[in-house]
DNA sequence: TGTTACCATGACAACCATACCATAGCCGAA
DNA sequence: TTCGGCTATGGTATGGTTGTCATGGTAACA
């Protein structure tokens, strides 16, 4: 492999000097840098970047980890944060934990080792310890998306249980009286939010509903994971009970497709005997004619805003720890249908 | 930060030891490991991956270039990659060339700097200079999904000439006379290849279209770029000819999912009107009904088996370069329709 | 008892680039 | 003239770890 020493040999140079020309520092005459960078090129000379890292601290790296990949909704606040992160001159390594916290666990492991400047934490659980981890190892941290109870540390994220209460008022709004929720775990505070936000307009609007599945104290709510399967199930138990409800308030985009599943394999139409509403457009790349009404959380809006903090962070900002609370936007759609009568059930 | 030598110096030992320790290297009696790994606790030590990437020269590092990160079926290749390395020990830094040369060289250079120990390639162009750089600097590599002039190196790719002439027997025997391709751009070798092996079907049937749009010879073919747009507008160009065609093989998915917007909204119906076949699978997920005639190729696969072939030469194999080419399978669904008369166009 | 083999640990150098300090020439201001 | 400041380059130490070789101890064997 070709070094900075073969490089500094043949154009004559120190490598000292080799190394102001590939970094555009200090002060070099044009005849030198030219000798240098001819020989640059005769030798195919690449910088190595673990030993310029090791040497001067900095890799130029942020690290992103988030819960799944697979789900819209982090693809694009990742192309976010990833926009974001290039034009600052950093690149971005991924990690997905797939909401095992072992599994954060690990990347962070690894990716902590790799001296990455930063980090970009969704957290898969409570996020506790992962902080303590990074924190005690000096690394900064952003968190996105979710609550976490540390208070000292940086976040973004979007206001779940306003948007959820929104969202409720709408189908209130709308006549409906039977309700159901399908969430996800109680540990990940988006989804837990969005219960407690939705909860929320349904009591002010005096619905009281008596018969939660497990914990819900107000219409009834089906926790599970949050994937279309699960969306599936919950919402083939919610069809099962009586009185039906006429609307479904799914805690994510995956549990409203698997809702949407299930409502059509059970021959219920939506918006005519089922709403539907949910959080997180889906990609429109997938879905030509945008059906859902949601609330809305630009995540590609939240990856920039989260790089500009830990970058700020990074330049060295001594300022108390912010949590920045984006609100999301209700859009209404085809999904929830019209203004209808009571149900009859009642 | 904590070094190895503090760790040393409160355990009591030599920094190497400590080295063993975590490597799991070597003989260390099990008080000492006991106590190294007391030491390492009470610290937080977190070793510094760049400083034993420098010293052992292995990064564990493979990287990942592919074209389009948002079309599925790099997505699949990527988690076909990602676990495979990762079963291997191996960590994947992924890169999205958005079908740019330029922008795979950046990444390249990037990649290269932080010494990767192999590089997985989707090459955006034909990948000449690519390889070249790669090459030089004595790095692994393996080409994936396209092919290269070079034969100096290693290729797996599925034969796209072969699916394509399937799709065409396929329509051909459906008795479609009139036929568009709708393809990528002439440069991508997977385009190209569909378009050479559609048009061998038609040719061997005997069918001999006379109005290329651009040079296609055989029926109409139609070049644009790899996306949905692009398949939206060519396929409203393919509506206009004369004799309208009765069925479009669109080269990639997301031309596929184009098309199919642009038969909708001319009031085309598919298969009644129109048929249509593609290469690739979309992401069942966000297709709940399986609808489109493609020749699949398994894009996982062919990543776990892209990584073999790239772990097999890190493990220093002085074997030939081979290129493997793997079978795609025609499945049959609805979008092709059933057998049709002869169109009356004739 | 001497030889061999293995176990357990350490000293030292090397990996490659850059931070820091030093040197030296030159120019203009005091 | 002297001095400070700027330009242009080099020398040396350093970042944290591990490969290599060396050392010393112990058990096994002849």
């Amino acid at each position: 492999m070709t070094t900075i020493q073969h490089v500094a040999k043949r154009a004559g140079v120190a490598p000292i000097t080799v190394s102001r020309v590939v970094n555009k520092s200090g002060y070099v005459t044009q005849s030198v840098r030219d000798r240098v960078e001819t020989a640059i090129a005769d030798l195919g000379y690449v910088p190595n970047g673990l030993a310029r890292s090791l040497r001067s601290r900095r890799t130029q790296t942020l690290a992103l980890i988030l819960t799944d990949v697979t789900n819209p909704f982090f693809t694009t606040l990742a192309r976010g944060v990833e926009d974001a992160a290039s034009a600052a001159g950093f690149m971005v390594i991924l990690g997905n934990s797939d909401e095992g916290e072992a599994k954060e666990r690990e990347y962070l492991q690894v990716l902590l080792q790799r001296q990455v400047d930063g980090i970009l934490l969704v957290p898969a659980g409570n996020g506790a310890e992962s902080l303590r981890v990074i924190q005690q190892q000096g690394t900064p941290v952003v968190v996105m998306d979710r609550r976490v109870q540390n208070t000292e540390v940086d976040v973004v994220r979007y206001d779940s249980e306003a948007g959820a209460y929104h969202l409720g008022r709408h189908l209130i709004s709308l006549g409906h009286q039977a309700l159901a929720i399908i969430a996800g775990p109680r540990e990940v505070s988006t989804s837990e939010d969005r219960v407690t936000g939705f909860q929320r307009a349904l009591t002010e609007a005096g619905l009281e509903r008596s018969a939660p599945v497990y914990h819900g104290k107000i219409a009834t709510v089906y926790y599970g994971a949050l994937t279309q399967k699960s969306g599936y199930e919950m919402t083939q138990e919610a069809l099962k009970a009586e009185p039906r409800p006429t609307a479904i308030f799914a805690a994510n985009n995956f549990l409203a497709l698997g809702a949407l599943g299930a409502l059509h394999d059970a021959g219920v139409r939506v918006p005519e005997d089922m709403a539907v509403v949910t959080f997180d457009d889906l990609l429109p790349a997938f879905i030509p004619v945008p059906f859902l009404t949601v609330a809305d959380q630009p995540a590609y809006e939240m990856g920039q805003k989260a790089v500009e903090m830990l970058l700020s962070r990074l330049s060295g900002k001594q300022e108390p720890f912010q949590e920045i609370l984006l609100e999301s936007k209700i859009i209404v759609r085809q999904s929830s249908g019209n203004k209808r009568e009571p149900a009859k059930s009642f």
